[in-house]
DNA sequence: CTTACCGCCTGTCGGC
DNA sequence: TGCCGACAGGCGGTAA
């Protein structure tokens, strides 16, 4: 499941071979996802090359001196440039030609992926009114503080709202949580100052860890180069329930917060 | 305003 | 071994 820093890897692999260079092909596929694919995508996309690829949260933004592409990877969505002799596969949906000779794939077999077109993308309502980048000076655990008072849900689905911060997903609002010592069911409003300044701080810490190591491949996640993370070794406590904790030795649980299967230590988590 | 929940979709897994 | 239902989940949309 593609979070932040498996965007940021996919934006890493993917900039060198996209940047600069024309766009001489736009082939879709099954235009049926999120939204529907745009008619007019493939003739922007193919009107001026893309100058850089640019992240905001999990959008994957393609600039164009015109317009941006914006790009969302869903849960199983993946992007990586092969070579055009290799066949496509199954749930490639959107094929671009570059003019070098590479093909860039968007393969997304749950189709909760999204490509979208956008005059100025930092304007369009799915990018406007996110929340602070979380590698950004801008994030701190004073802002998580002040936005949490009065706040009854739990801390986990708090910093899940992208209004809030962008980025954090399960698997690593689970990690940063329990890096933090933080239960994650406590109502946001009833963490204190100190505590968010550890809860932010982790939060970059695990972001910061995942991407240098590539991303978190759990089943599918794969780079530009249909490469996987290697970041799922380091995982405190997502997919271990009934595991033992690794600070403490005591089981880690399993509840479902916010729709989503969190696991936590009941020891080392308050 | 906040909070809770639905549903989009397919692959995988557990139970029988 | 094969079938089937449950489950996973990012996130916008809607209802309360």
């Amino acid at each position: 499941m593609p979070e932040l820093p498996e965007v940021e890897t996919t934006r890493r692999g993917i900039a060198p071979y996209l940047e600069g260079q024309p766009i001489i092909q736009v082939r879709i596929h099954n235009g049926s996802l999120r939204w529907p694919v745009p008619q007019g995508l493939a003739a922007e996309l193919t009107r001026s090359p893309v100058q850089d690829v640019e992240r905001r949260g999990k959008y994957l933004l393609l600039n164009t001196d015109h317009g941006t592409a914006i790009v969302h990877l869903g849960m199983s969505g993946s992007l990586r440039l092969s070579d055009p002799e290799d066949e496509r596969r199954k749930h490639d949906h959107v094929e671009l030609a570059l003019a070098s000779g590479w093909v860039l794939r968007f393969n997304d077999p749950r189709r909760f992926g999204a490509w979208l077109w956008a005059r100025d993308a930092l304007q369009h309502p799915l990018i406007r009114d996110l929340g602070p980048e979380p590698l950004d000076e801008a994030f701190t655990g004073d802002l998580l503080y002040r936005l949490s008072r009065d706040r009854r849900a739990a801390v986990k689905a708090f910093i899940m709202d992208h209004r809030i911060v962008v980025g954090v997903g399960n698997i690593y609002a689970s990690e940063a949580l329990f890096m933090a010592g933080i239960h994650p069911s406590r109502p946001a409003g009833r963490v204190g100052r100190d505590r968010y300044r550890r809860l932010a701080a982790s939060i970059r810490e695990v972001l910061g860890a995942a991407i240098e190591q590539g991303g978190t491949t759990l089943r599918d996640f794969i780079n530009g180069h249909g490469e996987p993370g290697y970041f799922r070794q380091s995982l405190n406590v997502y997919g271990r329930a009934g595991e033992a904790c690794h600070r403490c030795g005591t089981p880690l649980r399993e509840r479902r917060i916010a729709q989503r299967s969190t696991v936590f230590c009941v020891h080392c988590q308050r």
